[in-house]
DNA sequence: TAAAACGATTGTAGGCGTACAACGATCGGA
DNA sequence: TCCGATCGTTGTACGCCTACAATCGTTTTA
């Protein structure tokens, strides 16, 4: 095992701060990027932990994350997914006694989906997992966790 | 349409900072989540623009960034698949004129992939696209930029 | 030199998500 | 009342990725 070993990082090299000629903010969007689709991704810790896909995940996230109980039409709309893959995904759901399907009361087509307490114990869980940082975020100086904190609100409610 | 509209939005809620009871960098962590999964990903379009799928487009960036040409295995690695696919991948590469095989000298058993210039230049499109940022990351005050360009270094850079 | 290990390839099977078309039940407007 | 629109559902077809098994040529080891 002593012959030339080929560099081979798992993923893109982060640029450095101090790198010259670049746009500070594709820069640091660029590293936000890495920090968390390549190093810091929980998805397939959850998926595993639940048993199911992450889009599954998410479906169950969202209906038991709803302050009122969802129509399908509802979940594609907001799973960007078209309705009959929307049935499919909530008869897994229901299936597995994590989601309960009830008819509308005010308008009879359609059906409300919501989450049985398995289904919310669930969903707690996967949100647990995902929420879980690096440990790299933690080892952050206060004051740099207060200013990221500050900042991250900010965009994720802006656009 | 002048009826009760359901507040339809198309992602989670994100939780401003000043949120009591929780900790701040998991807070952080979710909203930098947020920010980049839900409201800045820019993996459709990339896909889209190069018309193959992501995976596909990551292939094709990790063999045109890489400083010495790849064998199949190397690629395989750090695409976190298995030889077989990696192979069919790089067909689909070879087949669209963005890459090419050669036999490696040293180890006549493996082969080495490197990017034709129509494949170096669709990385650079890809990479382009990938990394801009949202233009939410253009109104920060400055000195946030420069905080945030700082500590998204010291993320991406694992710690 | 013979055997084991390695790299790329071909093939197969399956899960998952996207995108359609079509149907019955229900609602709303003309 | 009748007709069009909407909702959920069923079904189909396809592309993409995962995970194996097996093969062939090459390299390394015993």
């Amino acid at each position: 095992m002593t012959e030339t070993e080929r560099p081979r990082g798992r993923g893109a090299a982060p640029v450095p701060a101090s790198a010259p000629g670049t746009d500070p903010a594709a820069r640091a969007w660029r590293n936000l990027r890495l920090a968390i689709l390549e190093r810091g991704d929980r998805r397939r810790e959850a998926t595993e932990a639940l048993g199911m896909s992450f889009f599954r995940v998410k479906a169950l996230c969202r209906i038991a994350a709803a302050p009122v109980p969802m129509t399908l039409r509802d979940l594609a709309h907001d799973l960007v997914t078209d309705r009959p893959y929307a049935t499919l995904v909530v008869d897994d759901l229901v299936g597995r006694g994590l989601a309960e399907r009830t008819v509308n009361p005010g308008d009879r087509r359609s059906k409300l989906v919501t989450a049985t307490a398995a289904g919310r114990a669930a969903a707690a869980e996967a949100e647990r997992i995902l929420d879980t940082p690096p440990p790299a975020l933690h080892d952050l100086p206060p004051e740099d966790l207060a200013a990221l904190d500050r900042i991250a609100a900010r965009l994720a409610a802006g656009l």
